[in-house]
DNA sequence: AAGGGTACCAACCGCCACCGC
DNA sequence: AGCGGTGGCGGTTGGTACCCT
C-alpha cells in the first residue's frame, strides 16, 4: 500500500479557491517566498494540502502571469513546440514566459486539438474529394492517406527543427544542456521520458504584469484580484534592499514600468525582446536590471524560467526559427509553407 | 424563458524524479 | 546504497458559463 495522496487527509479542503485564502497565501509568499510548500498550509493555517499551495500559486497568483487570449504566435509556437516535444507543457511553457503550463494544456486541449482535428478532417474531406471520384476506397484508408501527409509534414517540421538544434549546437556545444530530442521523443511525441528535464527558456522579457482578459468566471482568480484585495500586492513602494515581502510588489511595479505594452502586443514584444537577445542572452541583463536582485533571488525557484539565471540558453536558434516561422508570411518562408500550407483556416 | 448540450478552465490525482539523510 | 519526503509534471475531472433550440 503505498503513501496515502496528502490531499486525502481529513480537514484538508478541497475545490475553488476563494479571495480570502488566496490573501492567506499571497501574503504568506511575500513574506516567506515560495517554496518549502509542506510548511504552508501549517504555517498559515491554510485548510489546503501543500501541493494545491503550490498550484495555486505557480498557477494563478505568482506575478506574470498572462491569461486568455493566445496570439496567433502563441498558437503556432505551441503547436510546433508540442510537435517537437510532446505533451511536454511544462517544457512548452518555458518558451512561453507569461503562461503557464496548465494554461498551455488546457488551450491545447480545448482549441488547438481541435483545430488540428478539424484541419485534419478537412484535409481528409480533400483527398476524400479527389479519390472518391470512381472509387470506393474505405474511409478509413482516406483518413490514413491524410494522417500519413500530415504526418510526413509534423515529421519534416521536426527534422527540420533537430537540424537547426543540430547546427545551433554544433556552433556552440559548450555550456549547453541539451533538450530531450531522443529519437523515441520525436517518434512518438506522446511517450513518457523523464520528467523535470532542463529545457532552457528562451531569452525574453520578465513576465509582465498580469492580464486579466477574460475572466467571466465569479471569482477570477487572479494576482489582479489579489491585488484589489491586497494593497500591498501592488502597491509597496520600492526599496533597494529588504525583506522578500517587497519582491513582489515591486516586481510588478518594475515590469508594468519596464512592460507597458498592452496584453495584445505583449508576446509580439516579448517574442521581439528574445529575438534581439538572441546573439546574447546576457542582454537579459536590462531585464533583470528591472527586477530587483532581491526579486529575483525570492522567484528563483520558482517553476517558470529565472531570466536572471539564464545562461545563453542552447535553444535560441529553435526560438529564432519559430520567430522566422511567425514571420513567414511576410517572407514565405519555406519551413510555414511545410507546415501550415493547407492549414490557412487554422489560424483566422 | 427554460432546458439541454457544449466549451472552457481551475483544480485534483497519481506517478515519478530528485534530494537529503 | 537504500529509503522516505518533497516537488514537479501530465492526465483527467468537475463545475460553471455560454450557446442553441
Amino acid at each position: 500500500m503505498g503513501r496515502p495522496p496528502c490531499c486525502d487527509k481529513i480537514g484538508v479542503k478541497k475545490g475553488p479557491w476563494t479571495p480570502e485564502e488566496d490573501i492567506i497565501l499571497v501574503s504568506y509568499i511575500q513574506e516567506h517566498g515560495p517554496g518549502n510548500w509542506r510548511s504552508v498550509p501549517t504555517n498559515t493555517g491554510l485548510l489546503r494540502c501543500s501541493k494545491s499551495c503550490r498550484l495555486r500559486w505557480t498557477n494563478y497568483l505568482r506575478p506574470g502571469i498572462k491569461r486568455g487570449n493566445f496570439t496567433d504566435q502563441e498558437e503556432k509556437m505551441i503547436i510546433h513546440l508540442q510537435a517537437l516535444l510532446g505533451n511536454r507543457w511544462a517544457a512548452i511553457a518555458s518558451y512561453l514566459p507569461q503562461r503557464t503550463d496548465n494554461d498551455i494544456k488546457n488551450y491545447w486541449n480545448t482549441h488547438l486539438k481541435k483545430k488540428l482535428n478539424k484541419m485534419q478532417t478537412n484535409s481528409s474531406g480533400q483527398e476524400n474529394h479527389h479519390r472518391s471520384r470512381g472509387s470506393n476506397s474505405s474511409s478509413s484508408s482516406e483518413t490514413a492517406m491524410s494522417k500519413g501527409k500530415w504526418e510526413r509534414r509534423l515529421q519534416t517540421d521536426i527534422h527540420m527543427a533537430k537540424q537547426a538544434l543540430c547546427d545551433a549546437l554544433s556552433l556552440d556545444n559548450k555550456s549547453i544542456i541539451l533538450p530531450e530530442l531522443s529519437p523515441s521523443v520525436t517518434a512518438n511525441p506522446n511517450s513518457q521520458i523523464h520528467r523535470q528535464t532542463v529545457i532552457p527558456p528562451p531569452p525574453g522579457p520578465p513576465p509582465g504584469p498580469p492580464q486579466i482578459s477574460h475572466s467571466t468566471t465569479t471569482y477570477a482568480s487572479s494576482a489582479e484580484n489579489i491585488a484589489r484585495l491586497l494593497p500591498n500586492w501592488i502597491n509597496k513602494p520600492q526599496k533597494s534592499s529588504h525583506t522578500s515581502s517587497e519582491s513582489i510588489g515591486t516586481t510588478q511595479n518594475s515590469v508594468k514600468e519596464q512592460f507597458p505594452s498592452p496584453s495584445s502586443e505583449g508576446f509580439e514584444t516579448s517574442l521581439q525582446a528574445g529575438l534581439n537577445n538572441n546573439s546574447n542572452y546576457s542582454n537579459n541583463s536590462d531585464v533583470s536590471q528591472s527586477i530587483s536582485p532581491e526579486t529575483t533571488s525570492l522567484f528563483q525557484d520558482e517553476s517558470k524560467p529565472n531570466i536572471e539565471n539564464a545562461q545563453l540558453p542552447p535553444l535560441c536558434f529553435l526560438e529564432k526559427w519559430l520567430l522566422e516561422d511567425a514571420t513567414a508570411q511576410e517572407h514565405e518562408d519555406n519551413l510555414m509553407n511545410l507546415s501550415f500550407e493547407e492549414t490557412d483556416g487554422l489560424f483566422d
